[in-house]
DNA sequence: ATTTTGATGATACGTTCGTATCAAAAACGC
DNA sequence: GCGTTTTTGATACGAACGTATCATCAAAAT
């Protein structure tokens, strides 16, 4: 037998070389070529390993997706053992606003990405709509957990302010990308209203865990 | 003296041409040769009236600046006249939330120039980062006066609050725009937080007419 | 060392793009 | 109808794109 090489590492190292053109230059400037120059491999092996450029644009984008969810995990992590709900909110929020240059990095592409969604609905088969609702009922059931605590007022409707904080996270990210503020100034406006929403206090308590993220 | 033709009204025309192909196919669907199909000319007109693609690209967003500024004003109009702050802030925050045609329309291209505008900054000089600002301190200004006739809470931190409404706005649009929800249910998370934020009663004076759909 | 698989190279095809260059025709105020 | 302006026509160029097709080279496990 000869020479064995991990087929999905590859085909990772060259959907990732994709995602950080379009980090940097945009989804349009990410040409087979240009991605096989980023990639330090021939065109001939970025064809080899995606037979067509719409596979090579679905591929990073499930890679763009693992990256995303691997920063809220770790972001959550960060924020201390064994999390709360105050913890797993923030966590999560502040994972996706772009404070930092990895950050920046992944919600750069995901908006690259989402305006090629727009354009040509057929790349995001069920990978788009999923994902951020799922996102949002993760939310929504550890704001409902943190009203059962009473850390958050039980009148609120937690479904309606889960997408609330999310609209919010995520148009406060456009912000910053489009240059009107910076990272620190949207971390800011986000901590004040999550801060009203916990009541101020760092509570917390002993209350019991909380559901998993995915 | 000769045919006389109202240049600006023709660029017009024409730079409507790409924004309609913006707002439906994208914008690297919208060619130089697809523009004039789209306007009805020749290419060899576009050509005559801008004489490269960023004049066309340049010009057609500022005509897309105009757009959302009238549907903003006329949106606030509808509400009632005089305006009272509260009708001023929930005005400008439903017109640019897609929850029809025309706003859809709008904001899909609106996300277009946007991912265009992070890969080629220099295309959005000074545009892109002025209009959402004067957008942001407009909300900010009619926040304060609500505060200060009772309306709102005077412990609010109106740019914060402002900044706020405009990011969860935006963040709700592309929600809608990516088929997460409907119009109509981002319409009622931001009414359900408009609603918080004015005390719930209907307060303003002489209470305004409910707002109209369009 | 042979065999199988991974990787490169050079190149080409057909398309589309932005841009440019000829020219001629059509519309309209005087 | 003259003359100026607007508009169209027919191409053409060079470049970049996705895709495809040759053949060859390198590496490693048996």
């Amino acid at each position: 037998m000869p020479k064995r090489v991990d087929h999905d590492l590859r085909r990772r190292q060259i959907g990732e070389a994709l995602l950080r053109i379009a980090s940097t230059r945009g989804l349009q400037a990410a040409s087979m070529r240009e991605v096989a120059t980023e990639a330090g491999v021939s065109l001939r092996l970025v064809q080899y390993y995606f037979h067509t450029k719409q596979e090579l644009l679905l591929g990073a984008l499930a890679y763009l997706g693992e990256q995303l969810s691997a920063r809220v995990e770790a972001h959550i992590r960060a924020l201390g053992m064994p999390p709360t709900p105050r913890s797993l909110v923030y966590g999560t929020l502040t994972a996706i606003l772009p404070t930092d240059a990895e950050s920046r990095r992944l919600t750069r592409t995901y908006a690259a990405y989402y305006a090629l969604v727009l354009a040509e609905p057929a790349l995001a088969a069920d990978h788009g709509a999923t994902y951020p609702d799922l996102l949002e009922r993760f939310l929504a059931g550890h704001l409902r957990t943190a009203q059962r605590s009473g850390q958050v007022d039980p009148d609120l409707d937690a479904p309606t302010t889960a997408a609330g904080l999310l609209a919010l996270t995520n148009g406060l990210g456009s912000s910053v990308l489009g240059g009107q503020r910076d990272g620190d100034a949207a971390l800011a406006i986000l901590t004040y209203h999550l801060d009203r929403l916990f009541g101020g206090s760092p509570g917390g308590s002993a209350a019991g865990p909380a559901p998993e993220a995915s």
